[in-house]
DNA sequence: CAAGGAGTCCTCTGAGTGTA
DNA sequence: TACACTCAGAGGACTCCTTG
């Protein structure tokens, strides 16, 4: 599903009205005829559509995040792909206030960039990798890995976040990244190392224990990784369930 | 182990729309 | 124009549940 084919978030359109529309066939903006409902909302179609295509040629994913109903933020994935930003972090604890961040990866543009705490992780390095990502996509990133970041770094993400936990929630994906992954069949080369794992690494780490880093990192880089996988995965689904044809 | 975003379910209101 | 009906959308109270 692209934004293109959407008509929920204009003032009025919700899910019922929307299917409607694409029962009569319209299923793109292309194809939009106010006829298909009412005077009133298809004036506002029809604005949509016309500054939509606007904000649709400047890559404005921040514009179709604000329009969309949140629920709906799925919908930007397949649109704005390749300006997403998949992002994944280990830190010692779960607490942000008390607890410091290790690693970050992230994966952008086909490339994966893991930035180490005592090394690279620093509050500019984090802002140049961020700079491009217009859409950031996580796992629980809404309540973890932004608030952690943003707690331990001067660093500001707020912007267009699409968190797969949520989605994964609405066809019925539930249980954590691991669970997730293993219901839709993602495969890992180390299934037997979680999130706790990584607090204990890094410790070993720290007191000098050969291999703990590096174990830890392509831990990390693997979660991000996966991350792209399983949008792409859980957006087509949705797409199947929602959109008419 | 900390912590709050988002979903669910509910009610209520009123705009929008089609019909007569 | 009057009316009935459908929905959208907002607000409140509650629950769920994940991250290292």
């Amino acid at each position: 599903m692209r934004v293109e084919n959407s008509f929920i978030g204009v003032d009025g359109v919700g899910e019922q009205t929307e299917r409607s529309i694409w029962e009569q066939g319209v299923t793109h903006w292309d194809e939009f005829e106010p006829g298909v409902v009412g005077g009133k909302r298809g004036d506002r179609i029809q604005r949509f559509i016309e500054e939509g295509r606007d904000h649709l040629d400047a890559a404005d994913v921040a514009y179709f995040d604000h329009q969309f109903p949140n629920s709906e933020q799925w919908r930007l994935y397949e649109t704005f792909r390749d300006r997403a930003c998949f992002f994944d972090i280990e830190t010692t604890g779960l607490d942000e206030q008390r607890n410091q961040v290790t690693t970050v990866s992230l994966h952008q543009d086909g490339e994966t960039e893991t930035l180490v705490a005592g090394d690279d992780l620093t509050a500019g390095n984090l802002r140049a990798a961020f700079a491009d990502a217009d859409l950031l996509v996580t796992f629980n990133g809404k309540r973890f890995d932004v608030p952690f970041l943003e707690a331990n770094f001067d660093i500001d993400l707020q912007r267009p976040h699409l968190d797969l936990m949520y989605t994964c929630k609405k066809i019925g994906l539930s249980g954590g990244l691991k669970q997730v992954e293993k219901d839709i069949g993602i495969e890992r080369d180390r299934p037997d190392i979680s999130g706790r794992d990584a607090v204990r690494l890094w410790r070993e780490h720290e007191s000098g224990r050969d291999g703990a880093l590096e174990t830890l990192v392509s831990y990390n880089r693997e979660d991000t990784v996966n991350l792209r996988t399983l949008a792409d995965e859980v957006t087509g689904s949705l797409h199947d369930d929602v959109f008419v044809r």
